[in-house]
DNA sequence: CAGGGAAAAATAGTCATACTTTTTATGAGC
DNA sequence: GCTCATAAAAAGTATGACTATTTTTCCCTG
């Protein structure tokens, strides 16, 4: 493999947290353990509990204040575009409370790429594009859909674009039918630089796995 | 006022490494001085180094490793819809560069947005949109317009849409021509419940801005 | 009794230092 | 020139002390 990443205590300490704020066990407004306390409660030291606090900060969960302590943010402020935010939410029990909302969304964007990528696509990523067709072909596993969604969505040259992968990434996970036939369609109007009807079979490989789901 | 949130000094060592990222000076790949360097040159302790690290981590800027030291990470993994970023980006010297990009992605947003408002209010929501017209007529600014479009986007009752709307906050910044008109529309649409016509002058909304940047 | 204001307490923010872990680089020996 | 042990460099963790900020308490005064 290359990179596995160093475990630290904080990412640890985050993904300890991170769940229960997001699941709403901590409510927005509620008070988290002072830095003191919840440093002792897992066995470490305040300045893992800081670097943590931290990290669910710039992602908007959690708003610290002298003396107030430390409090869950409202919602409306949470990263949901963030790729943890968005992998720690899915493991909620509340996740299909999201899923039409996430549907919403990729509907609404996804098409858009796929219409920009037939426009501007250059020979070799619809090269790259193609393989990555086929290996979904062979194996039609939720890795491999992102991995083509990926380079379908760094073809339409959006930096944007980029982040609301984590959306598709969601999708694929929760749902498990692979639009086969729409990314064969997909992929061919992109090759042969049609846009509209590339914005058509993105949104049809939406819908086909909304209409799985609601089965 | 209320709430003037403390000034960490940690802050304010991200506020000012951040731009560096941004524009580019600090390239993808590059190297930061290492905590003790970075220190002594802001006259900080390591701790705030450590912290500013942290929250520029959570944002996908940089990613740290021991002996290596921290590097700029990719720029496929920045949180590009994350408020501080997409306001330093603003500040930087190619945000031109964004703007189509920005653009592209609220022409596929907002509309879907402004038709599920337009489905989905409820009266004392109506009158709040309405209020904040008003108020938007009187005064055409890029703080009322953003009010404006944070009313409406909470209508749509799609939580996604609170990140969104910072791409929004970005073309009312970069561009003080307001589409007045298009708004009064849009809100007729989604007071009388018509999605269809909500989409269009949504989206004739964020046209009128490009052309005038066009221009 | 009520109000105002000073002191105290609690908690996050900062600093300094020492030590640990991980990973790269160096160099000695074969 | 190759291998492996050692050193070195940087991030990660721990500890303790001190600072700053804000709320609460409570005493003093009117």
């Amino acid at each position: 493999m290359g990179f596995m990443n160093v475990i630290r205590r904080t990412d640890e300490l985050v993904n300890s947290l991170m769940p229960a704020i997001l699941c709403g066990l901590l409510a927005e407004g509620d008070t988290l353990p002072s830095d003191q306390l919840l440093g002792s409660q897992h066995n470490v030291s305040r300045t893992v509990v800081r670097e943590a606090f931290r990290i669910l900060g710039a992602k908007g969960l959690i708003v610290a204040k002298p003396r107030t302590g430390t409090r869950v943010a409202p919602m409306s402020g949470w990263a949901l575009w963030d790729p943890d935010v968005l992998e720690c939410l899915a493991e909620t029990d509340h996740a299909a409370r999201f899923d039409p909302h996430i549907a919403d969304m990729r509907a609404a964007i996804e098409p858009v790429l796929a219409a920009l990528a037939a426009s501007r696509a250059k020979a070799d990523q619809l090269v790259a594009l193609q393989s990555q067709l086929r290996d979904l072909q062979q194996a039609p596993e939720a890795s491999a859909e992102i991995r083509y969604l990926s380079c379908m969505v760094r073809i339409s040259g959006n930096p944007f674009a980029d982040n609301a992968l984590n959306l598709s990434a969601w999708a694929c996970k929760r749902c498990r039918h692979v639009p086969l036939d729409a990314y064969g369609r997909l992929t061919a109007s992109i090759c042969q630089g049609q846009p509209e009807a590339a914005r058509r079979f993105a949104l049809q490989a939406i819908l086909d796995r909304v209409k799985t789901m609601d089965a």
